[in-house]
DNA sequence: ATATATTTTTAGATGATTCTAAATTATATT
DNA sequence: AATATAATTTAGAATCATCTAAAAATATAT
């Protein structure tokens, strides 16, 4: 059993590692998290021993196969909280993270399937992350960032990579959402800026770091 | 700003002094809480620094008027949960508790606001027990316990004073649930049991036990 | 290949919550 | 009022998660 705080760790620890694969270093999750490495150094010799991460000195973790399963977990249970979120007590999407950051740690295998079924079965959260079924099967659909489009490119938004309520806000102004319809119009070399069609209507600036945290789907 | 832990001493502490009148012992927040009565004689010297309750050193707590509103914010927020989790995700009334004590723990101002005006802002929450309102406002009908009642009195289940799962599915054997109408037929002396009637037509015994936990509002 | 910079780990300390055991205070009984 | 019993508090220790400062290991750059 994890605590709250390993279970953050371990959450950090998958997503830094894109789904269990690479290897992460100590400084990389004490930036995640807003520790110091040396609080990371002492947690991940205890996940360790817990099994759910294979530690070695100097080098880093990889997250096992039992970790794997353990941050799936926990990240359905954020996503399934997001969706209630949005769609039952009308939060916006920029306002959801926080408050899933503390429901995903609720235990209670019966509440998160009963929330999962009250739902629909969603597949995914309000930022287009797919959401782990109940065996920790996740289906990702191919992906890329906006700006690695071609010019006259038609693709349709599928999620956000940055969750936070400052870029959530702006995509909002731009009148950006998921599912909505994008054509490249203009990109410029120099900063990779580009002008940008939604829906067939409005057009909008958008700056490279804008582009880059919103993945497309091409047509 | 109280820690879950502070939450669930505050709590049984208002509990145990029946709504912030009373003087609560030591000994009884221990018993509550299933911790010694050293740990809660280092807790509650902590609270008082916090001003939720005044302690005087040998002599108990009582809460002040900061502890009362806070504890009525947690037990808003665990009733409000009980209530979703009853009639939205169709759990029975004796599954919610543990889940709840989870929930109630849960720091959202504005998840609260919109749970309470999602779920139609309930007055009583699955056990009967009243669910204060945001601004901290209780209101308790007149119950007394079942088995105070004479003979022949008619009365109607509002609430449980034991919220124990198995307590609660006891009733549910019984077939007694909150708004059935009850009658008493018979009370034996000598050791406080009872025939009564259920909804005009279930006849059934029950103990001195049970009769003590089930309050009922006289027709 | 060696010096320097960076990363990581360890050592030692702190605060929160809990416990056991011992000491103290209050209460109840004769 | 004296004593026995019960309740309460304190002292000291353990665990969890965190930190700073210092040491050790690794990586990088000439």
């Amino acid at each position: 059993m994890l605590s709250l705080v390993e279970e953050n760790y371990l959450k950090a620890i998958y997503h830094l590692s894109e789904g269990g694969q690479a290897q992460v270093s100590t400084n990389a999750i004490a930036d995640a998290i807003h520790t110091k490495p040396a609080s990371v150094s002492d947690m991940i010799q205890k996940l360790d021993r817990k099994r759910v991460i294979q530690y070695t000195k100097y080098q880093g973790v990889k997250v096992t196969k039992e970790g794997k399963e353990a941050a799936l977990k926990v990240i359905r249970k954020h996503r399934l909280w997001e969706v209630f979120l949005v769609e039952q007590l009308n939060f916006n999407w920029d306002e959801v993270h926080d408050v899933a950051e503390q429901l995903e740690h609720i235990k209670s295998p019966l509440l998160i399937e009963r929330l999962d079924a009250f739902l629909g079965h969603p597949k995914v959260d309000p930022h287009g992350d797919p959401i782990p079924d109940a065996q920790g099967v996740i289906n990702t659909k191919p992906q890329k960032p906006l700006h690695q489009l071609d010019l006259g490119a038609e693709a349709i938004i599928r999620a956000v990579k940055d969750s936070s309520p400052a870029f959530l806000r702006h995509l909002d102004k731009l009148g950006a959402y998921l599912g909505a319809g994008v054509k490249i119009l203009e990109k410029e070399e120099f900063d990779n800026s580009m002008q940008i069609q939604i829906d067939q209507s409005t057009v909008v600036f958008i700056s490279n770091e804008v582009g880059q945290n919103i993945l497309v789907q091409e047509n």
